[in-house]
DNA sequence: TTTGTTATGTTATTTTATAACGTTGCAAAG
DNA sequence: CTTTGCAACGTTATAAAATAACATAACAAA
């Protein structure tokens, strides 16, 4: 949270209520939340709980890097590192729903940069997410 | 699709009229097609056009490794390599839209597997979904 | 012929996401 | 000042994606 409000300062990014509020709710879950899940939180703070607001704060934030959307998920969760954030890849476990992230060393998985230099495809950016069990749900399930 | 055929005969799986027509669909594509696309070429060929039919087509699909799911555009595309399918990874051109499959090496991008080993999670499975600009569309936008 | 199984048909609903348009608050230009 | 512009927010409505739930059909095995 510190890091965030450090990051907006610096860039001139406007850290609104609601926006601050969204990465709060964030930071207080330990796995992925979606955007109506979010919404609900909202509501109980007094907060407008239209579909747009979570999902304005949403883009606000996915786009500066203060959170990350799961795309297998169609979840959010907030940076684990909102200092230098690069390449996040996710742990996703599939028992008890935590997430955690981590970095990539490359961008590409090995094969892949291959393959896309092979065929002259130019990489923006990455979505990895591991599906699988955490430490403390292996075997469990 | 006569590589589909074979290993629904060899594994004795049913490739009925609706789901070798939602394959063809999307064999016929070169690019990500939505359910809800799909469901519209359905109805030109005279089948039932509600959502479950897609759906539960897709699942066949996507289960046997017939075709995959798009995570981050939620649509769906044949497998470019229905004999054999391993670990596979997408790159998605985000001006014409089209995707590539690719085969990535290892099951998981270095650090992600480090990372997981040190955290003791078991990775089950990966997607990977990397998103640029393809060999046509480079410079281009 | 009854039973079980697998696939399909159909209606309704849930979940996720965005379009469109109006309002507010604030800061810089006139 | 005041008005112009902009960024954020409020609100209504709707689109898009996915699934729940229950009924029917086709067919093979008991």
């Amino acid at each position: 949270m510190a890091a965030t409000e450090a990051t907006c300062a610096a860039q001139g990014l406007q850290l609104t209520a609601t926006r601050r509020r969204v990465l709060e709710i964030l930071l207080e879950e330990h796995r992925p939340l979606g955007a109506y899940g979010i919404l609900e939180r909202l509501r109980e703070f007094g907060h407008s709980s239209q579909p747009p607001v979570a999902y304005r704060a949403l883009e606000f934030l996915t786009t500066h890097g203060f959170a990350h959307k799961i795309a297998s998920l169609n979840a959010y969760v907030a940076c684990a590192n909102p200092a230098g954030c690069e390449r996040p890849a996710f742990l996703i476990c599939t028992n008890c729903e935590k997430v955690a992230e981590t970095a990539a060393v490359t961008s590409a998985a090995p094969g892949v940069a291959d393959a896309a230099r092979s065929i002259g495809f130019a990489i923006k950016q990455e979505v990895v997410e591991a599906q699988g069990q955490c430490s403390s749900c292996v075997g469990n399930t």
